[in-house]
DNA sequence: TATTATTTTTAGATTTGTCTAAATTTAATT
DNA sequence: AATTAAATTTAGACAAATCTAAAAATAATA
């Protein structure tokens, strides 16, 4: 069976949205969507006969195992074509989104794995994220290096590049440790260094050489 | 102004049959686009709307400067995204072109251009159809390998690869000469051998060698 | 618990692109 | 030139996806 790209961006709206326990609720995708509620509800009878969702009036929407298949797919897609965009062609990693939200609706199956086998099999996508596999399974978030980190996502430090004293010495001094929260606020591409904002403290700059020094997971 | 994805495939469908002098019809539109008379009479209705063509009822229709401008750039993003499709992720020549009409419709400019970049700025595409550059100008017709040409596509000898008598002494005994006009039948990966046909003789194979030194144009 | 307030659904209308069937125009033929 | 044939357009209807306004169900609060 195949889906009109409007259906397609439900199913992983919701996909994204019902990252919790609790069903998706109507004004909730109306907002995601830039939609209003009615036509939710209209579009969300549409894919329950589908069986892409369980879905009863008033109760929200969960997605069915059909559902959650069909969404990883897209968001495999979306994010080999960011990979692609970054890696292949030199675009910024902060201009790919527009573009792959038109791409991850090309369908052919045979061009997803030729990319993907070209592009040797990336398992993160340019802002970290985890490409799912052709079977859905995707690597537990990977460690990123802070200098790679998105500006304003908050992150946790989860490791450092070395162990040698100068290095310790001067993260001791800044306070910095395995655990520290931390967002990148700005970056400059005069010296590559970056600010940092740790919360309850004033934001501060450090070196290329320590942000490569050191590895962060989203939180 | 930006167009939907129909719309873009009646324009590109204008473009291709406007070759000759004459007006496109309704009907030949309608076949092309595996449609019916009465929805095509719509659409000109409305890209007549939109300046994108010349069109009196009755009389067929014509793209105006504005529509050939958005044909040839939809043209060059189908035959760059095929370059792309066989150069770059290795597809058959002959298994490119569903998929390129899908991602022809994909509008980021920069996309187009990075690709363009990418890809080294090619002038023809895997079938040796030239790709219109940036401004919408294209090479004229390059000769092409006999190796290389499309199933069924009519063709006529424009070149050879040598000169040495061994060669003409073949070519002679054959009856291909400059001018002959052929197509090719079939193509047989064992050996790279073809099955070609000229008009008014039975179809009959040649080698490979003999077909990689044969130059064509398209007719 | 009764009464607001919020969320969600229904009803009816709109736009885009399509269709069939009937009417109209142009082309072909006697 | 009159008539038949072919091509094209109009009229009216339909499916997809959306909207507004009103009704119904759920949640929050007095």
């Amino acid at each position: 069976m195949s889906f009109s790209i409007t259906e397609e961006n439900y199913i992983k709206a919701i996909f994204h949205l019902q990252q919790g326990d609790e069903n998706v609720s109507t004004n909730e995708l109306a907002a995601e969507l830039h939609t209003k509620a009615a036509s939710v509800t209209d579009m969300l009878k549409k894919l329950k006969a589908k069986k892409l969702l369980s879905y009863e009036r008033y109760k929200g929407v969960r997605l069915s195992a059909e559902g959650k298949k069909l969404a990883l797919g897209i968001v495999r897609k979306h994010r080999l074509w960011e990979f692609f965009l970054v890696d292949t062609l030199q675009f910024g990693w902060d201009e790919v989104h527009e573009v792959a939200e038109e791409l991850e609706h090309i369908s052919s199956k045979k061009l997803v794995e030729k990319l993907d086998a070209f592009l040797g099999h990336p398992k993160f996508d340019p802002h970290g994220d985890p490409i799912p596999d052709s079977h859905g399974k995707m690597a537990v978030q990977q460690h990123i290096n802070l200098i790679d980190l998105a500006l304003n996502k908050m992150a946790e430090v989860s490791g450092v590049g070395s162990q040698s004293t100068e290095l310790l010495e001067l993260l001791k001094h800044k306070h910095i440790g395995i655990g520290t929260k931390l967002e990148v606020k700005r970056k400059f591409s005069f010296d590559h260094s970056i600010e940092i904002k740790i919360k309850n403290q004033n934001a501060f700059t450090i070196s290329q050489q320590l942000a490569q020094a050191l590895f962060v997971k989203k939180v």
